[in-house]
DNA sequence: TAAAAAAATGGTTACGTAACCATTTAACTT
DNA sequence: AAGTTAAATGGTTACGTAACCATTTTTTTA
């Protein structure tokens, strides 16, 4: 391995001056600069970051915990934000989590001193939170959000969760039937009390049998899809807590013959790209914005990292929706 | 921050004995180990990485240069190779490259002293390759490999083309059209190659206007579909050298008011997870392994790295068709 | 042209860890 | 119980870099 200290010698300086020519050239003079260049480039000189990141107690590294990327939301924010910040020179180092692995990652991200944490794996009552928070370092989460409040980039998962269902109610929809994860995750409760609250304004009761809300696996989903079929009245329409979910369950329902949206009306959220797919068609509500929420996030983090100030993050985005052709209007009952 | 001095201070012992009672217990008496674990726990002492890594001159961190996950074959080798590579200790740095940035990527890589690099994005050619050899940094490729045949793991891409173009002559179709990127990646290389190869055992004659090759990005693949509408002559069947591509074009036919395989019959190459959905049903062509190209590349990096010894990996998975809806047979020609 | 200021370069040190060797302490042997 | 061996602990150093301060060289100023 080819040090500064081989370089210095190759070029007859001093280590410091090695290190004034990659940091800070314009400390430098001409002649040395060029000299110094050229033994780099003779012996092939790479600055070693571990080294560096030793003395400069930082690492240009950002840990990323995402959520796993069988759900299409994922793929996109962990696109923007792995772009985000290679772009602007800080390495990613992702892990996916399943919400049971969260605790090693924890473990295994506090070892190599990262500048910073980005994550969307956070329950609303997490214990982990603290040890995030005590850290000191810059953190924030995406998609879902803390109790406490601090540092998020979320949409509005209330109004998300209101609008879809609204809208099948506008639609003449009166048994819809809610398919969601674990209101223990701010995404789910706050779109599961948008349902309810749509509920409320349309005067129509919710019927339990009708409500499914547990781990989104696709075992369980399939589950799911059983326990529907052998419903006696069946729902006309599904309002799945996310994309993923909805992508899923129409899975279940072509494959066993039926057709969306004739037979069985579904709207998903998150507003994911597959579901934009002619065979697909999804109708969903979405963020406004054409920048997703793993972008802003990561954006405001590396803000957070770079002015060593740590503001309170607190982002909801505006939600819409977006309509396509996975719902069907029905005829209002008398 | 807490350093292992300090914590030796606080327990009184030696920085060594600190040290110890992390990576060697069993070389310290009982006592010891208690009274400096109790000290770890009091002081939340946790080692700094860099300083470990640039003494034991290794970082327990492998470089990850993906495809973008736009393309879903990426989403599944990303997941796996993530996983994988953190159950097994180690940090993974991703970065996905859109083959114009790669140079880039590999000036960042080379800083942070990874133990091993794993990429899918390598041309035949490639220059970068030399200095990927040179780095002495265990490395694999896979999905594509390079010229010098050197660490790849890959599917058998010429039969894969074959394969999946066999296939429609079978089903009757003569006007076959092949859309894939540039045959400097040695995947549509093979293809294209099996591709051929299934026209010359069908005595069939290739029309060059229904060969396209370019970049797959969304544009430009529109613009193909543009080029295909115009031909007085239109095909009966797409052989897409991917199922990504595939998948886009499928979107643009039904877009445009076609139906799949009614009116077109598209087969992909890839077997990606969400061709199998209901509402694509994607005939394609895959390994036959369940184990995806991805994972066999990180495991075999990571027996690399541990046992310190570089053979040669040069995998070639097996092939097969999976049958699913979107090609039609057609009447026999008379 | 001498003095003062600015620019360029060098010398030394700290960062936090594990490797290495030295020393002390405990445990066997006969 | 003395000698030998093994176990446990400590002291010092290297890793490669940038920070910091000191020194030399060059430029500016009066």
């Amino acid at each position: 391995m080819v040090s500064s200290k081989d370089v210095a010698k190759y070029a007859g300086v001093s280590q410091t001056t090695v290190s004034r020519v990659v940091n800070t050239p314009n400390l430098v003079k001409e002649p040395t600069y060029r000299k110094v260049m050229a033994a780099i480039d003779e012996l092939n000189y790479i600055p070693d970051g571990n080294a560096r990141s030793l003395v400069q107690k930082k690492s240009d590294t950002i840990a990323l915990i995402s959520g796993p990327l069988y759900n299409p939301f994922f793929v996109e924010t962990t696109t923007s934000i792995v772009n985000y910040a290679n772009e602007n020179g800080f390495k990613i180092n992702v892990h996916f989590s399943n919400d049971e692995n969260i605790e090693e990652i924890y473990n295994s991200i506090f070892e190599k001193k990262v500048d910073g944490i980005i994550l969307s794996s956070v329950l609303l009552e997490d214990p982990v939170f603290a040890k995030l928070e005590k850290s000191g370092i810059p953190f924030i989460l995406y998609n879902r959000k803390h109790e406490s409040n601090k540092n998020f980039v979320e949409m509005d998962n209330e109004q998300a969760g209101f609008l879809a269902t609204d809208y099948l109610f506008s639609l003449n929809h009166r048994e819809v039937c809610w398919i969601g994860g674990p209101t223990e995750m701010s995404t789910f409760k706050g779109r599961y009390d948008g349902f309810l609250k749509a509920f409320q304004k349309n005067n129509a009761a919710i019927n339990p049998e009708k409500i499914f809300i547990g781990n989104t696996s696709k075992e369980n989903l399939y589950q799911t899809f059983l326990k529907l079929e052998e419903l006696s009245e069946k729902p006309t329409a599904i309002c799945a807590a996310t994309d993923a979910i909805a992508i899923q369950m129409m899975d279940f329902y072509i494959s066993a013959g039926y057709k969306v949206p004739e037979d069985i009306s579904i709207i998903g959220i998150d507003n994911v790209k597959i579901g934009q797919h002619a065979s697909i068609n999804l109708t969903t509500v979405g963020i406004s914005s054409p920048i997703d929420l793993g972008r802003i996030a990561i954006e405001k983090l590396i803000k957070m990292i770079q002015q060593k100030n740590k503001p309170c993050v607190q982002i909801t985005e505006a939600v819409r929706l977006f309509e396509r052709k996975t719902i069907i209007k029905k005829k209002k009952e008398v």
